[in-house]
This record gives C-alpha cells, structure tokens and sequence, in this order.
DNA sequence: TGTACATCAGTGAACGCGCGTTCACTGATGTAC
DNA sequence: TGTACATCAGTGAACGCGCGTTCACTGATGTAC
C-alpha cells in the first residue's frame, strides 16, 4: 500500500479514503443514472457502497457536491467507452464508431452506466446556478474528448457536427428507452444509426 | 350556464367542477414541464389554480392520476400548437414549418408551455408500468397527430421520419436548455434547423 | 517487542422539513314545499 | 315568494413517511516510548 509514501499525520492507509470516496462517487453516479437526480437518496447510495448514510459528511459536504462529482464521474465513464471504441478505428471512421457504439441496444438498456445526457439532460437543465455551472464543465470536457474524431475539416465544423450528431443520439435513445417492445426499440436505433452515418 | 341541460342531482353549475379540474390540470402540466415530475407537489399546483390542497381529492383519486393528466395535456397543447402551425403551410412544406416551430428560441426559453418529451422524457422513460402505459399512449396520439404532415410518400417512411425529426429536435431543445449563453443556444437550435430541413 | 495513547472513518439514533394523503368541518348553491 | 333542508366543492389541521443533515459514540489503525 506505498506505506513509505505516507504522510506523516495520515493514519489509515493513504487511499483507503480516496477509494471509499470513489466507489461512493461511482455508486452514486449508477443510482442518479438509473433513477434519477431525485432519485438517488443518500442513504441508498451509502447502502449501495456498503455503508451506513452517517458516514456521509466525512466524505462531502453536502448532497450537491456528490450530486456533482457523480454526474462528472458519468461524463468520464462515458467518455472513456467512446474514445476506447474511437480509438480502434481508422481516423477517418472514428466517429461512425462512436455512433454505433453510442446507439447500441447495450446503451439503450442501460442506462445506469450509459451517457449522462440521455438520463439527466432535462433535470440539468432544470439544476441551479451553482450546479447547472459545474455540469456544464463536464458537458464541455466531454465534449473536446470527442472534437477530435468529429467529422470535418475545420474546428467549427467539428463543433457543429458534434452537436447535430450527440442531439440526434439523446433523443434517439431517450425516445427509445420510452418504448415497450424490444423490437421498436431496436429500429429506432437502427434508423437513425443509418439516418447519422449516411448525413456527414 | 345551459341549466336546462342541467342533470337533476346537480347542485352547483354543471360546468363548475369540470373546469376547475382543468383548470388544475393546465397548472399541474405548466409545473410539470417547468420543474420536472418530483416538482410538482400538489401543494404547489392547488395554489396555483387558487385553491388550497385539502380539495385535492374532490378531483383526483391520486397524486399519480393527476400526473397522467397533466402530461397528456402537455401533449394536446404542444400538439395544438404544431399542428396549427402546419396547417398554415401548403402540405408539401408543412414539415418543414413544424421544424422550425419546434426549433425555435421561444420553445426553448419555455419549457412550462413546450412539448413534454423536452422536459420529462428521461423521467417517463423511469417512471412505473401503469404510468409509463398512459403517457406513451399520450405520445402515440401525438405522433399520430403529427403523422400527415411528416416527408415521405409511405406511411412507414413518414414513421421513420417523425422519429428521426423528432429525436434530433428533442435532443437539439434539451441541450440548448443547458447553454448559458442565448448567443449559443441560438446557434444551436440553427444549426440543427438547417442540417434537418436539408435532411429530407 | 509491547503497551498506552491519539486519530478519524464509520455507526446509528435523532432532528426538522416537505410531501402525499385523510378527515371533520364550512358555506355557498340549488331543491322541496 | 319565502323558508327549511340536502348536497358537495373547498378548507385547514393532522397523520405518517422519507429525506438531508447533525452528533455523540465506537473501534480499528497507526504512533510514541
């Protein structure tokens, strides 16, 4: 555990805390995907990590906070699938890639790990000042993750083509999580999987 | 009043209850779209409409009902609203004038009066079985409403076309929400103006 | 190496608050005669 | 026309519950000597 590394005045292992701090973080950010902002209580999310909800304000100073560390760690995770599947293609087909895998049945059907954007776009926009601030941060990183496998030639076509194809996605995939049968499901996301690759 | 019409064991104006409960319904649906489907506490809504939360139940059998109401009201006042911008345009074109209704800066600036699927699709898709039955019944009418208006000679092509339309214009709305700038929001909602009315 | 002490992540009871729901009551409206 | 009665939409206090937050306490870990 790096015990030489430890600062002097730490008595627990150096990352016990961080990693606790994570997986709560993690946890959390699963549940406000999957249920919702309001619906990710904190006793819930400390149940999730193995925890009792009293421990809570050791970790954050507040709801909010998790609330946004949670929604930032969802833009991360997300992010992280779509360069790794961007990454093994051809530059020049990187962002069909990510199309695919983004308007995937997987996606669709689970939410809990999917993109933020698609679970929390309205309750964000809904978010106060302080909030709506920090999750835009996180839009916006996530976004020049993606800039570069956009296709175009320019920068601001990039820009543009990112906005036109991840709005096509949310709505895509928030249309289809809508519907009961599978099989509706399935040629939503076919559609316009051929609707996006066949447009730039 | 039309008291001749009136049923023998009515006591108060045969109207008088029927447009009291729209009248809650229109304000439940105003802060259903505003403040999402956990923001509308009936406290709240009963205040609105002018009355006090103990005659709730004089109207509705549940918090739950009422909220099935509300969305499906959503849906007929955002529907209204597209189909009579359509039916202003020569047939050929009337997609073409519901697109740039939808994309506009003031739907955008007005979650309260806009098409619900903006505000609350994550949260339909969340929300229980019966719930989620009703409200995709609501969407289906809608759908249906839109249906004529939409480019394709076959049924099936003007289907697949309301579903990539919409999902880019839902998708389009929900991120603009989120931009601070009204310059951004603008050039967002442009954008995906241009790229849909060139699309089909 | 062994023992006394300090730290602090985690526990669980308790709090105040907002919310959905219930209920005894009110008072305006309309009916019966 | 006037008076006694019935109805029922609306009132406001009260309820139980879940939630965010606080707090005195615990006990495992590491330090000092």
């Amino acid at each position: 555990m790096a015990a030489g590394i430890l600062c002097s005045t730490m008595r627990y292992g150096a990352d016990h805390k961080k990693e606790t701090h994570h997986k709560i973080v993690r946890d959390a950010s699963r549940r406000v995907r999957a249920k919702g902002i309001s619906g990710a209580a904190v006793a819930a999310v400390m149940q999730d990590a193995g925890l009792t909800h009293g421990g809570f304000y050791k970790h954050f100073a507040s709801k909010d906070e998790l609330l946004t560390e949670a929604v930032g760690e969802a833009f991360r995770e997300m992010g992280d699938r779509l360069v790794l599947a961007a990454e093994q293609a051809p530059p020049s087909t990187a962002w069909k890639v990510i199309v695919t895998t983004y308007l995937d049945a997987e996606h669709s059907d689970h939410a809990e790990t999917g993109c933020p954007l698609t679970s929390l776009a309205p309750e964000i926009a809904r978010a106060d000042e302080r909030m709506k601030t920090s999750m835009l941060g996180e839009l916006m990183k996530y976004r020049n993750r993606m800039l570069p496998f956009m296709p175009g030639r320019r920068k601001s076509d990039r820009e543009r083509a990112f906005i036109l194809i991840f709005s096509t996605m949310i709505g895509t995939i928030e249309i289809a999580r809508m519907l009961p049968e599978p099989s509706m499901r399935r040629k939503v996301l076919a559609d316009a999987r051929d609707f996006l690759l066949q447009s730039f």
